[in-house]
DNA sequence: GCGACAG
DNA sequence: ATCTTGTCGC
């Protein structure tokens, strides 16, 4: 499922040559049809101990059709801007358990809306190739508040790119975070979020990996 | 120098 | 991320 990801970094200065390496490998391109899309989600237990989820949801029905989960322990810690580094090797090791392989990768964090421009959205892509989007709960930039109604959005900069967009996924709720992670544009990525989040904020494939590791002992 | 800083 | 009660709404 995914290219091998060794040499996997172990200091932060060789965690950002990895993300000034990669990044030239991201592609900006409208996706194939998404039937199928994957959330991915880590949750933590005591100390290192973390739980990854994946689950594979039909979009047109947005029932769950596969899933896997992964126990393991953080092997990175907690570092605003290498995120994917604590939680892409347990995510990628649930994606290979999987019996099917999605169309797109909905990732819970960011894709482009990075300091570097390559969050775990991008990361999780490039290494598996498929075409993936991050959505993120809280900005990693600035933007104006987008209208009230679903659907309506804002433009999400960083340093002056436009990185990303604010999206309104339900009447009066607080906007998610959308940017590309890898073979997608913004605009087909803000029209999948939108089709996968049709009751709540955050898009089912997210809400179904979630609740699955937190109902997992 | 100080605050900000995905999960 | 996780620690946590009551409360509002569908």
């Amino acid at each position: 499922m995914a290219r091998d990801l060794h040499p996997w970094p172990t200091t932060e200065a060789d965690a950002v040559a990895v993300q000034e390496r990669l990044r030239a490998e991201v592609r900006v391109e409208e996706p194939p049809q998404v039937r199928t899309a994957a959330g991915l989600d880590v949750a933590y237990r005591d100390g290192d101990d973390l739980v990854a989820v994946v689950t594979v949801l039909d979009v047109a029905t947005l029932s769950v059709v596969d899933s896997a989960v992964v126990r393991g322990k953080a092997g990175f810690p907690y570092v605003p801007g290498l995120f994917a580094f604590r939680e892409a090797p347990p995510l990628l090791d649930a994606l290979d358990r999987l019996s099917v392989r999605p169309d797109a990768l909905v990732c819970d964090g960011q894709g482009l809306a990075h300091p570097r421009r390559f969050g775990l959205a991008c990361h999780l892509g490039v290494l598996t190739d498929l075409p993936s989007i991050g959505v993120g709960k809280t900005a990693m930039g600035r933007y104006e508040p987008p209208g009230e109604e679903r659907g309506d959005w804002s433009p999400l900069s960083l340093d002056g790119d436009v990185v990303g967009r604010a999206l309104r996924t339900q009447r009066g709720v607080k906007p998610v975070f959308v940017s590309i992670g890898h073979r997608f544009t913004l605009d087909a990525a803000c029209d999948l979020v939108l089709r996968l989040a049709p009751q709540y904020r955050l898009p089912e494939t997210t809400r179904t990996a979630d609740h699955l590791g937190r109902v997992l002992d």
